[in-house]
DNA sequence: ATGGCCAATATGATTGGA
């Protein structure tokens, strides 16, 4: 089973790529997130095509995730629960049953939380303590559990070419960090940390600046495991010949295999 | 992390992104 996380910046302008990135990777279960358009306008024909069942949740302009998967969904749900009041299109969570049983993956795009000093970054430390709620609750089913997404956390400083850039950013603050560590000491497991300690390991490199060409990049996108799902962590890779492709998004895929069956029929 | 970008919007300037 080959699970996937992409933050498109639009699905709109990456339906090429994207395409053309699922032929070549083959996943089997794609999150995506910033699709940045209604329900009504996802592009869901040419991934249908692909072979993939499309489940999205977006808005109009912003934010927007999406699931994609070669298996049936048997459940969906939309939304992170804990905040009625809540209008972001952020989280997206669906239930697949494997030979094993029920495998549970959800997409999610963290806010961002600059400037650090705002309303914007109060919202971004309410959202993570929701999705600490609703992670403990999940790990009570003892299920394989995925919670994939842009996280626009950076862990530690091996996860940025230039960390002194990042003090005092959203993304690197050290209370950003220490509810990110909160949810591994859930249990959850970051798939790329549980395989390698290397730097170097970027998913997002910013279209300014020539951060690219400098690899001035930070690893913001996550695979976040539960113990069971964990123990079946075969490997990972982070897709970033994606980034010198045709307008390309300003993040990469990344993917890993699990050692779960699909069910048979 | 700014010199340099990109996407969406009834668009031609502004907002959001990271």
């Amino acid at each position: 089973m080959r699970i996937a996380t992409w933050n498109v910046n639009s699905i709109k302008q990456r339906v090429d790529g994207a395409v053309a990135w699922l032929a070549e990777r083959k996943p089997d279960i794609v999150c995506l997130q910033e699709t940045k358009c209604v329900d009504e306008a996802f592009p869901r024909q040419p991934f249908e095509a692909a072979g993939y069942n499309v489940a999205v949740h977006g808005q109009k302009t912003f934010n927007g995730v999406a699931l994609l998967s070669r298996f049936r969904f048997d459940e969906v749900s939309k939304g992170l629960p804990g905040d009625i009041d809540d209008d972001h299109a952020r989280f997206i969570e669906a239930v697949i049953s494997t030979a094993g049983g029920a495998l549970r993956v959800a997409s999610l795009y963290l806010p961002n939380g600059n400037p650090p000093d705002s309303d914007k970054y109060s919202y971004k430390m309410k959202w993570m303590r929701r999705l600490l709620a609703h992670a403990q609750g999940r790990l009570k089913l003892e299920e394989p559990l995925v919670l994939a997404g842009d996280y626009n956390v950076i862990p530690t400083a091996a996860d940025a070419r230039n960390p002194e850039a990042w003090r005092g950013d959203a993304l690197f603050a050290p209370r950003t960090r220490d509810e990110f560590r909160a949810l591994l000491h859930l249990g959850l497991t970051d798939a790329v940390r549980a395989t390698t300690d290397g730097d170097g390991l970027y998913t997002f490199w910013d279209y300014q600046a020539g951060a690219w060409q400098k690899n001035n990049g930070i690893r913001i996108d996550h695979l976040l495991l539960s113990p069971p799902a964990a123990d079946r962590l075969i490997g990972v890779g982070i897709d970033r010949h994606v980034r010198t492709w045709e307008k390309p998004s300003d993040h990469v895929p990344v993917w890993m295999d699990l050692a779960i069956e699909e069910a048979k029929r």
